[in-house]
DNA sequence: ACACTTTGTTCGGCGACCGAACAAAGTCTG
DNA sequence: CAGACTTTGTTCGGTCGCCGAACAAAGTGT
């Protein structure tokens, strides 16, 4: 091996943890700070006085005595910075502004036929993150960095770093670095899937776990899978593309050329052709005579029309069979189930958990519980804007006016 | 969150950092250490200085002049320490010694029915144990651990400390306990895949790649994880329990109460009874007439016996399924196939490949390669050696005669 | 009112690490 | 072959992060 240069110094390790466990407690004393990470008072004092002059926390009250003297809580200042979420689907575009506690400022949504109008998109995209920061309407310094979800893989070697390789079609058109010199600050990428679980993780159903699964069903099915609470790419970056798991060798033939694919059989697309094919077999569904969508398709199932909640069920079935493959394989904490789909809740997860239970062993794997997000069509979009607040965390030389921590 | 108290310090960083680097390149002098972990080498010349009292490393003599006074060679002393690997599996137990570079001093195997008599097993592997010292003939002072492999999953907390609930058998019986208290060492523990995936990492197909699979075919099968060179276990560590993947909806019926799971076409057991209702069709074949018997089947794999090389075929396509299942999930870098079927190499692989192919998107998951072990039989019990070698390279305090590294 | 806790700060000190300087032992060039 | 240059390993102050003791301030209990 060559000897690599010097590693890149995380330059102030002491900082970033003390930074963490404030963001963490929402507030919390110096003698707190002392005790959760191991060092002395006096040393957390000095890295704490540091902290306050970049604004990230501030002395906010008193808290409560414990039989001595009152601590002086230090709260992280929520609205420090922005962060601006891009989530780029298949056929829609959509961005959302938040605060470094996950709280929603703004919010835009757009359809888009984004694989055959790359150029449009790319406007776009840049036009909704402005309307974000108009409706906002904060200073625009104050924004720290971009995320953008997109539905392909990403490079693991540098799943960070603005790319090109991730939509065929932007290959050379140097979307994201136009996002770079419009806003001026870094551009973050990651898989949709990817993104939806780190949304989990921070806000939603997997808070607090560190091991689990999330499958987002939209126009197509992806997983992301997060392994000690970090995302897990594979080797090549494709881990979780679950679209083409063959589940039935007797199955319709793929695009991919296979047979019996979980996408030949889930997946907007599917479902509402379906939904069509068996419209024959119920006349008195609401569903007939209706401009067939999978919205709704789903707004039926939630009213227990029969028809769509046949639709649905068969879709719980197939899904149940990758899901226990996945338990059997990675036996994660919790598999929740994003996109969508996941508007129907129990109606999908039910059919889903008894799929699930014939297939894995009772007493271990089939011990996870298997939920569905309630983060919406957010989630995505919520997730990008997250994984900027998890780089600048870790890195908090990412805060605007933040240079030396 | 319970303030956690002060962390296990890992007790001077930078002196095991330097260990692990001298045990990598075998042989390196202080300046190349201090280019390689950006110190400076008068930092280096201390800590070296330090590990140097040891034993673990020494002067080995002069290396090639870089164009100016020829360097000092620091090696690390393989010999320093020898480690115990036992390997338990269904109907078998084995030993090994090996010295700290994975070597094999000795071997000793025996086969015995540990599941009807665990305590006899558990005298066994003591035995076992203590004939391998015995052969060896040093002292028995320099033996540091004792590391064994066991056929189910372990407690993904605390896996490397001696615990019970590995086989419900030994539930109570202190057979852990009993090995630590005879030899006087720190014993661990693992899942008997996990292990052999360990010691592919270090010795085998799998050097230099952090994210693999393991599969090993013997009794039953079981897969070891490894992601980001670290064993993943799952939350409740059954991560790779992949016997009861269901992979054919109609197939026969399993001990664990679904249908067509991967256990009830592939396993010892299963290829063995294969064989035998396939005979009919197979008059000529060398295992006509014989004791039927899984080694048996094998060496007539190798000897291109169409009878054998069916059932191998078959055994082939169902692994491929699950292969397939875990590239479109998993992504990972490389697919190594071990237990005793792996004998039979490009026999297995290639019918296996094949059936992979078929399933997986080729550019992406497809791509990563699929490898028969050449570690042979011992492989899992030279994996329960390595991982106390891993554990003493992590936390050299285990070495013998090192206090305070 | 008194003894006791807890907090946050100050200050001297320890230990890990660095950089400069140096002697020893090489290589390369004229 | 001599002199200039490199590289190695050591020595020796000096810096920096962190600690512990001591202390004043501000609480709590009896």
């Amino acid at each position: 091996m060559i000897p690599r240069e010097a590693v890149a110094v995380p330059e102030d390790d002491l900082a970033r943890t003390v930074l963490n466990l404030v963001w963490e407690r929402r507030a919390v004393s110096r003698a707190e700070i002392a005790r959760g990470t191991g060092r002395s008072r006096s040393t957390i004092s000095e890295v704490v006085g540091r902290l306050l002059v970049t604004g990230l926390v501030a002395e906010v009250g008193a808290g409560e005595s414990r039989g001595g003297r009152r601590p002086i809580l230090v709260g992280f200042q929520d609205d420090a910075g922005v962060i601006l979420g891009v989530d780029v689907g298949a056929t829609h575009i959509s961005a959302i502004l938040t605060d470094l506690r996950g709280r929603v400022l703004a919010w835009r949504e757009r359809a888009h036929p984004v694989r055959t109008d790359p150029k449009g998109a790319a406007a776009l995209i840049t036009g909704l993150g402005e309307a974000c920061l108009a409706e906002w309407n904060g200073e625009q310094s104050r924004l720290m960095g971009i995320g953008v979800a997109v539905p392909s893989p990403v490079d693991p070697g540098s799943p960070d770093r603005v790319l090109e390789r991730v939509l065929p079609a932007w290959r050379g058109h140097g979307v994201l670095d136009r996002l770079n010199r419009v806003f001026g600050v870094p551009v973050f990428v990651d898989n949709d899937a990817n993104l939806g679980a780190v949304a989990e993780r921070w806000w939603g159903e997997a808070v607090g776990i560190d091991d689990f699964v999330y499958l987002k069903v939209a126009t197509g099915v992806g997983a992301g899978i997060m392994i000690g609470g970090e995302i897990y790419r594979g080797s090549t970056g494709v881990a979780g593309e679950i679209g083409h798991v063959a589940i039935d060798p007797g199955g319709p033939e793929c695009v991919c050329g296979n047979r019996g694919c979980l996408a030949t059989f889930v997946g907007t697309r599917q479902l509402v052709d379906r939904a069509r094919s068996l419209l024959d077999g119920y006349p008195d569904s609401a569903l007939a005579g209706t401009e067939l969508g999978i919205r709704a398709i789903e707004d039926a199932a939630l009213a227990d029309d029969p028809l769509a909640l046949q639709v649905v069920n068969e879709a719980a079935v197939r899904l149940g069979i990758v899901v226990a493959g996945v338990l059997n394989l990675l036996n994660p904490g919790s598999v929740i189930l994003g996109g969508s789909l996941a508007r129907v809740g129990d109606r999908l997860v039910k059919p889903l958990r008894e799929a699930v239970a014939t297939r894995t062993l009772v007493a271990s794997a089939g011990a996870s519980d298997i939920r569905t997000s309630d983060l919406g069509e957010r989630a995505v979009a919520l997730g990008a804007a997250t994984h900027v607040l998890v780089a600048a965390l870790a890195n908090p030389q990412l805060f605007p006016g933040v240079k030396s921590a």
